[in-house]
DNA sequence: ATTTCTGCAAAAATTTTGCACCTTG
DNA sequence: CAAGGTGCAAAATTTTTGCAGAAAT
């Protein structure tokens, strides 16, 4: 038996810290990694440590009221949007979009006539240019 | 202006590091690491230093010979097989599967249809269990 | 009161770099 | 021999932890 010893969840007390950095993720348009977040709330809170950042993205993630999005680059990054929903990122300036559509159910139906799996969510990431970038980026097929 | 200064690509020299560093990742059926690929081939390369492996790896990306998955953690891992493919990804264990199955082009429709972006490239993730964790695994709906 | 959380600082872990010396072309 | 590459070690980053005191329940 791979015995998990029993482990009871913890009450959560609620902070000011772990409210305001769940909030600041709510409207934050970008998708920040623990510095940017605690680089912006640390004016109003100004004792707010790093530590305490990266504890409270954890226990939000588990919590399932943030989601984890690995970026490419290696560092984490941090959505706070735990509906679930796809991302177009710009393969110039890495910025990540939100992208509220939906799967086509058929892509369910690849998976499991390939694998047999069931899924039980599906991310789509679409690489592309963002608007900005392309207009201000003539050098696309140019390079030697 | 924003001005590249002009960069030449230096011609590669082919050294037994580097090319043996590509021809693992690509046998390879897992995602490694850096760190795990430099476990795997330090056997035969006894001085094999990491900082050659990264550096050897970060080649190998912008050649376009391997890509680089960012994992959920933060880690970055590197995959071997360069043609476009998803990934089935599992919730227990964290394998990463690949799956060469093809994105409904009613997808980059979508994304035009919903941002006016033109996708260069999709990735599908899908989340669910591996089949050894589904058999592995009766708590399931059972947690309180 | 008890449990959980915070700030701070130290410790780990991960990745990048500088440099002297080998290798490839 | 010139351009690249390697190994090694030090430095820079990023993330995790231990602890004593503060806050929440």
């Amino acid at each position: 038996m791979t015995s998990t010893p029993l482990e009871r969840a913890p009450r959560r007390h609620q902070t000011r810290q772990r409210a305001r950095i769940l909030e600041w993720l709510r409207t934050a348009d970008s998708h920040p990694t623990a510095a940017q977040t605690h680089e912006a709330l640390v004016r109003e809170l100004p004792n707010l440590s790093l530590g305490t950042v990266y504890r409270n993205l954890e226990v939000l993630v588990s919590e399932g009221l943030i989601d984890e999005v690995a970026s490419a680059g290696g560092g984490v990054r941090y959505d706070g949007n735990p509906k679930p929903h796809h991302h177009f990122i710009c393969d110039a300036c890495g910025a990540i979009d939100d992208l509220h559509l939906q799967a086509p159910p058929e892509l369910a139906r690849k998976l499991r006539r390939a694998r047999g799996r069931t899924a039980r969510r599906i991310r789509i990431d679409f690489y592309g240019l963002c608007e900005a970038c392309e207009l201000h980026d003539s050098n696309a097929g140019t390079a030697s």
